[in-house]
DNA sequence: TTAATTTCTTAAACTAGCTTAAGTTTTTTA
DNA sequence: TAAAAAACTTAAGCTAGTTTAAGAAATTAA
């Protein structure tokens, strides 16, 4: 059903066959098409979401109307505009699939529930949410750190494989440049 | 002692007397005066820190050798460099206090075994994170949306009070811009 | 396999924010 | 309370990255 999922929670804590049984009861599994959205900017959000295969995106339309693209969610991450699961307040956000994509839906009303029933799966939340803010972390030094340019650079010889899965225009949205100024970029050094 | 930090953590979880017992045997309050470390470069980060009173902040030292800001902490805030702490690896950042300050410090070594025995805690620390992470994305979006001039303004009228606490030089750093452009921000419209 | 749509490129004019350098004001220390 | 150190200001010249506009190439749909 979601081979990736369990695999992944059992690299950080211990379950039972009848964990999974009880989890599969509070989860389910969602196919989404390429353009297909989870969230649109004024909806609240109502799951966190894990991507068993695929490629998500999380993006806001700024006020020149163009997409501005915070965050990608490749095989294994958790993706949610955090903010508004927690509040249950509107989002700014869109989650949309850039691939055909099938993910693994924990909705905001049952997590709780989910959590009073194997108490150790706040283990594994405690972890995931201190893995993501940690690369947030990192994240911050290197958009101060690095110019556009250099950001380019670093991103392209870090994730070769994923530069090769989203459109140019993605990437220079994620990256925060224009179109024009990354194909500058590429002519001048490929 | 820490009644900050006691007070925190009865707003999320239940604490018996007992509880709170166990824990103080395994957190430790450390007063450090104004410009002191708790991290610097290329040492491994060793604890998670709350402020209880004071002020933190977390900087590195860029390429041009000019420190570049990219949080600060205030009372009832945890801070530390997550991923050193987490792979327990040689940090980049520098934590330091800004004003006189009392923290409580979680030692990395003895967070697991704490855990073991308040396991409650995981619940807690999932929600800090989870917390944390909701904001870092926000900031993303703010970091992008505006220009460094917007971004000014919008901090100072979001945050009146904790500008005051700060020299003027280390909100340039943090909002990634110059002393002197922020100088001239003020002239225009102060 | 053609038309429609989406994505990418080129180039010139423009601007937000940086650099440099010198001077002034405020805070800290002796 | 004087001297030293830290923090802030001013202004001119500069550059990384944007905007605008038009066209070319690649995908997708019919």
């Amino acid at each position: 059903m979601y081979p990736n999922f369990i695999q992944h929670l059992k690299k950080y804590i211990s379950l039972t066959d009848n964990d999974i049984q009880i989890l599969s009861t509070y989860v389910k599994i969602k196919s989404i098409k390429k353009k297909e959205f989870l969230l649109e900017e004024g909806q609240t959000c109502k799951g966190n979401y894990f991507v068993e295969t695929g490629l998500l995106r999380m993006f806001y339309i700024n006020e020149k109307g163009t997409e501005q693209i915070t965050q990608f969610a490749l095989e294994n991450w958790w993706l949610s505009d955090y903010m508004s699961l927690m509040i249950q307040a509107p989002s700014k956000f869109y989650l949309q699939a850039v691939e055909d994509s099938e993910v693994v839906v924990v909705e905001h009303q049952k997590q709780e529930e989910l959590f009073e029933k194997l108490p150790r799966l706040e283990r594994y939340f405690r972890i995931m949410m201190q893995r993501a803010y940690a690369a947030s972390q990192m994240r911050v030094k290197y958009f101060h750190d690095f110019s556009k340019e250099e950001n380019y650079r670093q991103f392209v010889s870090l994730f070769p494989k994923f530069v090769q899965r989203i459109p140019q225009y993605m990437l220079a949205s994620y990256l925060g440049i224009t179109p024009e100024y990354l194909s500058e970029l590429r002519k001048k050094n490929p």
